[in-house]
DNA sequence: TCTGGGGTCCTAGGACCC
DNA sequence: TCTGGGGTCCTAGGACCC
C-alpha cells in the first residue's frame, strides 16, 4: 500500500465553536438550529445524550430544551466561516496537501508520513488544533478516503482511541470494517442502505466483499468506487484546488409566510444579488439564470410551486443585471394569493469572465456594469455587507421575509466589520 | 406558531438525426 | 396490424455528500 490519507474532522463543529466564547457551556447541553431557527443540525454530546436528533424541529424537542436546560443557539455562519478557515490553517502547517472537504472536514495527504510514529503524529495534529483554535477534532488514518472515513467514525466513537485511529494493516480494517453499519460507508445513503440490507450486505466487510459486476448492475459505478476503496485501492485523490461551481443556488425560507409580488421581488432580488457576489469571486459569468417560489410543504394550505429558466442575451455577474432577469422571471411564476415559504435564484451555465461573447443586440453596457460592481464589492470589503444595495433587495430588516434568528451569538472573530457599518 | 441550504454526479428516457 | 437500429444531446429526477 502506497497511499496514506487522514480525515481530520470537527466534533460537533458547530456547537464546538458557539462554546468557544461561552466557557461556562462546557460540559453542558448545546443545541445550533439551522435558518429561521427550524431544525437542530448540530449538537454538543450532551445534547446527543438527551436524545435529540440531526433535523429534529425544534417545536419538536422544546420540551426537553426545558427541562434539561439545553442552551440553544441560531447559526451563525460568519463564525463557522472563520473559525474552519482557522483550522485548516494550523493543518496546512503540518502538509501543504490539504483539501478542505466541507466547513468541518479535511483531508491531508500523509503519504511522505507513512514512515513516521502514525498515531503519534495524528495526537499531535488534534493536539495542536485544539491549542490553536480551540476546537476539538477526530482523526482517522487509512490507505483510502473511504477508509479513513471509516477509522475517522470510530475514532469519535471509541473511547479508547482518544480521537485518533490509525488503520493500516488488513487485520485491522477488516475489524473495523465489521464493525461499521452499511449505512454509516461514506457513499451509501438511505436508499441504498435499504436495498443492500434486503440483500443481506448489513456491514462495511461485506459491502468489501460483494461482486463488482453485481454492484454494478444493481447500483452504480459510483458505489463500486466505493466498494474498491473499502478493499484498501484509492479511486480517489486529494483535491486541492477548489473546482469552480458549475452552478450556484442562493435560496432561504422565509421566517413568516410571504404573499405581495413586492416582497417576494425583495427576497429573490436579495439572493440574485448573492448569486452574483459569489460569481465574481469565482472570476465567472452564468448564463442562465433560474427563479423558483413555493409554499408550505407542511401548512395545510393551497400549495404551488412553479420555477422559470431564462437564458442571459450576455453572460453576466452584475448585481443590476442578475435582478433584472428574476425581477422578469418572478413576474412569469408569481400568482397572487398564495402564502410562499421560500424562494431562490440559481446560476448556471457558468463561464470564465474573461471567456464572455458581446451580444450585438443587447444594450446594456457590460464594460460599465463590470466597474461598478468592482466599485460594489470594494465598498463591501471595507463596510461589511448589505453596506450598498439595489432599491427593489430592501432595506427592512422587519420584514416577513427575513431569516428568524432569535438565538444569533454575536460575531466575535469578524466584528470589525459590524463596527464599521454601524459608524457609517 | 414552528420543519435548512448548497452542492455533485449518474442514469433513464425523450427528441432528433441518419 | 405491422412499424429498424444506433448515435448524440438534453433534461428531469434520484441518489449521494456536508
Amino acid at each position: 500500500m502506497t497511499s496514506l490519507f487522514a480525515l481530520v474532522d470537527c466534533n460537533n463543529f458547530y456547537a464546538s465553536c458557539e462554546r468557544l466564547f461561552r466557557p461556562e457551556l462546557e460540559g453542558k447541553p448545546v443545541v445550533v438550529l439551522s435558518n429561521n431557527d427550524g431544525c437542530a443540525i448540530a449538537r454538543s454530546n450532551e445534547a446527543k445524550a438527551l436524545g435529540v436528533k440531526m433535523g429534529d424541529p425544534l417545536f419538536q424537542i422544546q420540551d426537553i430544551v426545558k427541562q434539561h436546560n439545553i442552551h440553544v443557539f441560531s447559526s451563525n455562519y460568519e463564525l463557522y466561516g472563520d473559525m474552519s478557515f482557522r483550522v485548516a490553517e494550523t493543518l496546512r502547517s503540518f502538509t501543504p496537501n490539504v483539501e478542505v472537504y466541507s466547513v468541518d472536514e479535511s483531508f491531508l495527504d500523509l503519504g511522505e508520513f507513512k514512515f513516521l510514529n502514525l498515531p503519534e503524529y495524528a495526537l499531535n495534529i488534534k493536539n495542536r488544533v485544539k491549542q490553536n483554535t480551540g476546537i476539538p477534532v477526530s482523526i482517522g488514518v487509512a490507505p483510502t478516503k473511504t477508509l479513513a472515513k471509516v477509522a475517522n467514525r470510530i475514532a469519535k466513537k471509541s473511547p479508547k482511541a482518544n480521537g485518533c485511529l490509525v488503520l493500516t494493516d488488513s487485520y485491522h480494517i477488516d475489524e473495523a470494517l465489521k464493525r461499521t453499519e452499511i449505512g454509516d460507508v461514506w457513499g451509501v445513503g438511505r436508499q441504498y442502505a435499504k436495498f443492500l440490507i434486503n440483500y443481506g450486505i448489513a456491514t462495511a466487510y461485506k459491502l468489501k466483499h460483494t461482486n463488482d459486476s453485481w454492484i454494478k448492475k444493481h447500483l452504480s459505478v459510483v458505489m463500486l468506487r466505493t466498494v474498491k476503496e473499502l478493499r484498501g485501492e484509492p479511486c480517489a485523490d486529494l483535491e486541492l484546488e477548489p473546482g469552480k461551481k458549475k452552478e450556484i443556488c442562493t435560496s432561504r425560507s422565509f421566517g413568516k409566510p410571504v404573499k405581495e409580488f413586492d416582497e417576494l421581488l425583495e427576497a429573490a432580488s436579495t439572493h440574485a444579488g448573492k448569486c452574483a457576489f459569489k460569481l465574481r469571486k469565482q472570476k465567472c459569468c452564468a448564463k442562465e439564470l433560474t427563479v423558483f417560489v413555493h409554499t408550505n410543504r407542511f401548512a395545510d394550505t393551497p400549495q404551488y410551486f412553479n420555477s422559470k429558466k431564462i437564458q442571459l442575451p450576455t453572460a453576466s455577474s452584475s448585481d443590476l443585471e442578475l435582478i433584472k432577469h428574476t425581477k422578469k422571471a418572478l413576474e412569469r411564476i408569481y400568482k397572487p394569493g398564495y402564502l410562499y415559504k421560500k424562494a431562490g435564484v440559481i446560476v448556471s451555465d457558468i463561464i470564465p469572465g474573461s471567456n464572455v461573447q458581446l451580444n450585438l443586440l443587447d444594450k446594456t453596457d457590460h464594460g460599465k456594469e463590470f466597474t461598478l460592481m468592482q466599485f460594489l464589492d470594494r465598498i463591501t470589503n471595507k463596510f461589511g455587507r448589505d453596506s450598498v444595495k439595489v432599491a427593489c433587495q430592501g432595506i427592512d430588516p422587519k420584514k416577513n421575509w427575513n431569516l428568524k434568528r432569535e438565538f444569533i451569538s454575536p460575531c466575535r472573530t469578524t466584528r470589525l466589520n459590524e463596527i464599521l457599518t454601524i459608524r457609517i
